[in-house]
Parts: C-alpha cells; structure tokens; sequence
RNA sequence: CGGGACGUGGCGCAGCUCGGUAGCGCGCCUGAAUGGGGUUCAGGAGGUCGCGGGUUCGAAUCCCGCCGUCCCGACCA
C-alpha cells in the first residue's frame, strides 16, 4: 500500500505535512498527557547540537551556566505585577506535595526571572559584581490551549539567560548582543535567516520594558517567533530588591536581561527545509552527515562490501558524522527512502561493482544550480570531497531560504485593499508604515490575523519606506513587518 | 473554551444506515529465496471495536454521558 507510505504533499495541506513529518522522521511521539510530547533519540540528537552550538557562542561571550529550580513559590511570581498578569493563565501550579495541601501553592516555572532573581539578589552587593552573566538550560510548563509538536507544547526545552548590569546602556547592549547571537546561529547553522527587530508594546515580554526578535520566514509564508531577547530595565530588580552599590558608594537597582531559544527551533527546521520527502536538515545540525548504505547479495560479497563501507567510515570519521546502515532487514530501497525522510545530506551507496572499480555513489538529499543528485566517484576523491559538499548544501540551504523570505516580502505598500489582499491569499511578509497606535495593530489583527512582527533593525528596512499608517494613513513613525505567526 | 472532523490489533482504514460476536493493507515474528529506489513466497502472533451507563435474547453498530486526538479560531515561545 503506497497511500501512507508517502506524506501529504507540503502544497497540499502544510500543516498535515508538518505533523507527518515530525512522526515519522522520528523526532517526536505523543503521550499519554495531552499536548506533552517525547523528543525521540534523532529529534534530541539535534537537540544536542543546536545546544552545543548555542552554549559555545554564550561562553564565548561571558556568560557561565547554573541551574535554577522547577518550583517557584507562587508569591514570587506575582511580585513583578506585569510579569504575573502575563503568565497567570498559562502556568501549572502544585497544590499538594507529601500527601499534604501546601501552605503555599508552588508554580511549575512558565520562566525563571521570579526565582532567579531573588536569589542572584543575595550574590550582588557591590558594581564590582557586576555584570552578572547566567544562563541555564531547563524544562518549562506553559498551559497552552492549543499544542503544536516542537511549535508549542505544554512543557518543552529551552535554555533561558539572565544577566545583571550596572548601567542601562550595558543592558541594552546585552539584549542586543544576544539578539545577534541567536541571528548568527540562525544564519551559520540553521540555514534560516531571519528578520530582526523590535516588538510592539503589545507584543512584547510580559514585564521587559524592550523586547527583540528574531523572526525566520517558514515555508507557508508565516513567521515564526524563533528567540527573543528582552532588556527588562529595572522593573525586576525593583521588584524583586536586587541593589547594588555604586563607584560613587550611592546604591541603585541592577539593569537585567534575559533572552531564551527553545526546542521550537527544531520545528523552525523541519519548516523551513524539509520537502514532499521528509525533513532536510542543514548539515551542520544533522545527527548523521553522511549514511553509508552497503549493497549486496552473496555472503562473500556482504563482507567484502562492509569492509569497504566500514573503511569509508574511518576515514571520514574525524570530521564528518557518518553511520555505516549495515542492517540486513531492509533491501536499499528502503534504507534510501528512510535516510531522506529523516533528512540526511549525503548518502554513500557501495555494492559489489563499486568495490571492484573502486569507486562509490555520491547521493546528495537536495541539489543546488547544476551539480548532479547522483555521481559515482573513485573512493579517495568522494572522501577528499565530502567535507565541501556538506559546506555547499549548509550554504545553498541558506541562499535558497533567504530567497524564498525575499521572494514572499513586500515592500512599500501603501494600499490597505492591497495588504489584505496578500494576506487572505499568499501570506507573506508585508512592510508597511504605522502611526504607533495599538489599535491599528488589532485592527489589522481582526481584519487578517496578521500581526506586527517586529520593528525591523536598520539592515532590514526599506530605502522607500512609506510615510503613512497602513491602517488609518496617519502619520506613520515606523518601518513594521507584518506577518501571520505561529 | 467556541466551530468542524474523528476514535476499531503497532500504523492507515473498512464494517455502523438495515444489531447476530470483527475484516483488509502495511508493519511485526519464523523460514527460504532476494538485494543498485519502499523485494517475494510460505507459515504465524496480535483486537473485551476510546471509557462508563442504557435499550435488547444479543451492541463495534441504536440511545445518553464522559474522555481523547486532529483541523479552524481565541490565548501563547
């Protein structure tokens, strides 16, 4: 039966597809609690990479982990009165522990800044302890209506940073600083450029007085809010009493960031990359770079095929991620359709003709310009070139997203007829100007279920901007994108 | 939480209108052959039909209630 062997096509219904995917690529399985789901050993394997990736660039830049805990007393969070008024409706509370109700119920951490904060309180007395640069790599709980796999899901993984300055000017420099960490990592190793920016007031963190985005474009046109860095100003640290004493001996409340990226890049992957086949994972994040898969018949033939394949793995095996598919339960076929469905860059096929002639076949998942899908190569020369091919595809990966955003933006729109037009159909991203007015934003909300997604920074804006709102033709003060979101 | 669709071996589905004790494809196990794009044959295991109640001699099928999943919205990383 050849229906459920194949996906749903990506054109045909894009959400189908996405759920497809995750399943069977073997990313995610589903549980018995709704809306909370198992990171399967190949969807955590690239987990572990982007961790790898993303804590490298944080200690490059100072910053040093610790591990805060799961439990915040419920009074904690609602010290900062922004910050609780946001996250209320979506956090899980404990109200019994030991058999006992709690004198004090205990919330299940939607984020950390309610017990990191009046802990770091007591390890900054002085400006000489200063800047504090935290990060943690964690678990949290959202009570989402609505879960997506990787997209939202009632509890997931992310890494969240917490720093503390002495000036205002520091703190901004952080949020902005971390902001083109994570743009840099989209970039160098996702392959999913994205738009950075700003958020509106409505959309920002509940409790920072700034927040930053980075907002790559998927394969449906819509955004997809990919990581945020936030300068929280001193609202938290007044709230939560973290002081600090001056050069100048006057005390003075820190200036805090924090900035967070979570398990929902795994699905910004799958949605920028993967095909009608499956996932296609940059190279730089796929667990297995290179599959070797064997080809033969005789007994005779399976050994002497293994040792070349198995040759072929020493010899990559110091820079190239690569795995010999030795089973003999699958014919090739299917071991080729398997690999591509989970989005392997290159598949090495050896049978008993290319032992002979001392060659290989080189299979690439996706193919840029001219080069060719498939090519037979002497042995020696497919492993000189391997290294460069897996940079080529983790570049065409990138060239081909950032066209496909560029392709589907628009610019200089001055026609609300116009924009609504290209949201109901296409969708995309739309600059426009605005007067600044919260009720433009809902306007247009309610009107296409577009939101502004961010301010953009100077790179990303129009040399023709428009001078007038989208919306109501005011004067506008800023460039915005919009866009749908997940 | 509002609108829609759907819950039947691991997965995808048929059976339900017109009640009679469950079937197909894939997968799985055993064996043999096969192996350069989802291989074939033979044999085999596996289901109290989402849960609870009701009607009935008898319920996957009819009735009531509940739970869950997916899609579209509201909320949100």
């Amino acid at each position: 039966m050849s229906s459920d062997r194949k996906l749903t096509p990506l054109g045909e219904d894009f959400s189908a597809w996405y759920n497809e995917v995750v399943l069977r690529a073997e990313l995610v399985d589903y549980t018995p609690v709704k809306g909370s789901l198992v990171i399967r050993p190949y969807g955590y394997a690239i987990w572990e990479l982007i961790q790898g990736a993303l804590d490298g660039m944080f200690k490059a830049t100072g910053h040093e982990n610790a591990y805060f805990p799961l439990l915040i007393p419920e009074s904690l969070l609602a010290k900062e009165a922004e910050h609780i008024e946001g996250f209320a409706p979506q956090t899980a509370v404990v109200t019994r522990g030991g058999g006992k109700e709690l004198e004090e119920p205990l919330v299940i951490r939607p984020t950390s800044e309610a017990i990191i904060w009046p802990i770091m309180a007591g390890w900054i007395q002085s400006y000489r302890d200063l800047p504090l640069l935290i990060n943690q790599w964690a678990n949290i709980v959202r009570w989402e209506l609505r879960t997506r796999p990787f997209l939202r899901t009632l509890e997931f993984l992310w890494q969240e940073g917490h720093t503390a300055h002495a000036t205002q000017e520091e703190a901004e420099a952080e949020a902005r600083q971390m902001l083109g960490i994570y743009r840099r990592f989209m970039e160098d190793w996702m392959a999913m450029p994205p738009v950075t920016g700003r958020k509106t007031e409505r959309e920002k963190f509940a409790g920072a007085d700034r927040t930053y985005s980075c907002e790559p474009m998927m394969q449906d046109n819509r955004a997809l809010q990919a990581a945020t860095s936030h300068n929280l100003g001193q609202k938290f640290s007044r709230a939560f009493e973290v002081k600090f004493q001056t050069e100048a001996g006057e005390h003075d409340y820190v200036w805090s960031t924090s900035w967070g990226a979570s398990t929902r890049l795994i699905g910004g992957l799958v949605m920028t990359h993967g095909d009608d086949v499956g996932l296609i994972l940059p190279p730089k994040l796929a667990p297995i770079q290179v599959v070797v898969v064997p080809i033969y018949k005789s007994s005779a033939e399976r050994a002497s095929v293994l040792e070349a394949a198995e040759r072929i793995r020493a010899s990559l095996d110091r820079n190239v991620r690569v795995k010999v598919d030795d089973r003999d339960t699958l014919n090739p076929g299917a071991k080729f359709y398997e690999w591509e469905r989970k989005g392997v860059p290159v598949r090495l096929e050896i049978g008993p003709r290319d032992v002979a002639a001392g060659q290989v076949m080189v299979v690439r998942r996706i193919v840029f310009g001219d080069a060719e899908r498939k090519v037979a190569m002497g042995e020696s020369e497919a492993i000189a070139m391997l290294e460069g091919l897996l940079e080529t595809m983790q570049a065409g990966l990138h060239e081909r997203a950032l066209d496909r955003r560029e392709r589907n933006s628009y610019r200089g729109l001055k026609d609300y007829g116009e924009f609504k037009q290209i949201m109901s159909q296409s969708g995309g991203y739309i600059y426009t100007g605005w007067c600044g007015g919260e009720e433009c934003e809902s306007k247009v909300k309610d009107d296409t279920k577009a939101t502004i997604r961010v301010i953009p920074d100077p790179e990303f804006r129009s040399d023709d901007a428009p001078d007038k709102c989208i919306a109501c033709g005011a004067e506008s003060t800023n460039e915005v994108v919009w866009a749908r979101a997940y």
